[in-house]
DNA sequence: TCTGGGGTCCTAGGACCC
DNA sequence: TCTGGGGTCCTAGGACCC
């Protein structure tokens, strides 16, 4: 334990869809832009440039309301491959910059600079000025830094300076600079936790840091003691550098609302065989399915079953079909989806498979192959 | 012209076991 | 005489994040 005070940067991509769009369309650059799905259909944005911001364009905002609100928008469907790759690649690249570092998502990182001064010249600011510069000329990607005592901190600070803004909240200046903010700045404080934050008149963090845990606690339950914490800037300093998975889902939500229960069944199948293709290509086994279903008036309901570890596709559509049966009330639904969690690995229990198994276990493996390599509806797995 | 998709984590109740 | 108490697993729903 040291008394040190850590040295978190957390870097920040600045619109990261729309800057990806912008390096495939230059002539994008400097326009309202979103990524985003078919303002005609369902589609929603999931990344705003600012200039479609300045129009009160946000993210998760429906297509066509963003069109309503800005008609010269230029709407771009997304290419969520190539971010994920372009994001990993700049990984790597923090990786050799810096001694530790965690990727947060996929447009977000933290740095552990803590001991580094030395490297830097002191100079860790300057360091992260360059860093900024080198995203930009290496990648053609703007990008936000901060630089602060703990991870929490520097993601609220590097929101206050976006975009393409570096941010230093020295040790022992956090509860001044967090005091003006408001509440809603903290991640986890969303849409609901606010509202019953402001609705007993806490607007801002100073509002917050005058209460007592207690206080905190009883207004919002037990991350109360984490928000508590994070208002007098503490909270956590360690990065996350390794990931497991934990689930695998797909869901789609429909263009036009599904009437039928065959309809519904061959939707499903084709989750099915996605999640399992995924599942696969881990080496994974799941124990437990879950099934959700989204009415056309926006009621959501799941249904989750336990069952024997499997990675079959016809094994996990039987269970898949059952709950959907039991959730199903006839209602006209937008929204179907399969989530998998609960994994085994195959190699601790592949002791338990039988000739047989291993058979179908190499034919799965082949059918994942065509399927990658001529699409989805080259071939479709029976029963087994 | 309402409201995507892929995740994580938490809560709360019931079943079940000792 | 009604009625323990803790632990764990499972399920459903919901808040939140990018």
């Amino acid at each position: 334990m040291t008394d040190r005070p850590k040295q978190i940067a957390h870097l920040d991509l600045d619109c990261f869809y729309v800057s990806v769009e912008r390096i495939k369309d230059p002539s994008l650059c400097g326009k309202p832009v979103v990524v985003g799905g078919s303002p005609q259909g369902r589609g929603v944005v999931a990344s705003a440039s600012y200039e479609a911001r300045a129009f009160g364009v946000r993210s998760a905002m429906s297509a066509a309301q963003a069109l309503r609100l800005c008609p010269r928008l230029i709407l771009v469907r997304g290419h969520h491959h190539e971010y994920g790759e372009i994001s990993d690649r700049l990984c790597e690249r923090l990786q050799e910059l810096a001694p530790v570092v965690e990727r947060a998502s996929i447009d977000e990182f933290y740095l552990d600079l803590t001991g580094c001064e030395g490297l830097y010249k002191k100079d860790l600011v300057g360091f992260l000025r360059n860093l900024q510069q080198l995203v930009l000329s290496e990648f053609q990607l703007p990008c936000s830094i901060a630089l602060a005592t703990t991870k929490t901190l520097a993601k609220i600070a590097v929101a206050t300076v976006k975009p393409s803004g570096l941010c230093h909240v020295p040790p022992g200046t956090e509860e001044e600079f967090l005091a003006p903010l408001p509440i809603g700045v903290i991640p986890g404080v969303g849409t609901k936790t606010e509202a019953r934050l402001v609705a007993r008149g806490i607007r801002t963090i100073r509002d917050m840091q005058r209460l007592s845990m207690d206080d905190v606690t009883t207004l919002i339950g037990a991350h109360g003691v984490w928000l508590y914490d994070v208002a007098h800037g503490r909270g956590s300093e360690e990065l996350i550098t390794q990931w497991t998975r934990k689930s695998i889902s797909r869901e789609e939500t429909f263009s036009h609302d599904l009437l039928t229960l065959p309809e519904l069944e061959h939707e499903l199948h084709l989750l099915v065989e996605d999640v399992c293709g995924t599942l696969r290509g881990k080496e994974w086994r799941t124990q437990t399915v879950q099934v959700k279903i989204r009415y056309h008036d926006f009621s959501t309901h799941t249904a989750a079953r336990t069952i024997e570890e499997t990675n079959d596709d016809p094994v996990v559509f039987r269970a898949a079909c059952e709950l959907l049966r039991h959730l199903y009330t006839g209602r006209p639904v937008r929204l179907l989806g399969v989530h998998l969690s609960n994994f085994t690995t195959g190699e601790q229990l592949s002791f338990r498979f039988s000739d047989r198994d291993e058979h179908r276990e190499r034919m799965l493996k082949a059918v994942d192959v065509l399927r990658a390599k001529f699409g989805e509806d080259v071939i479709h797995v029976g029963h087994a």
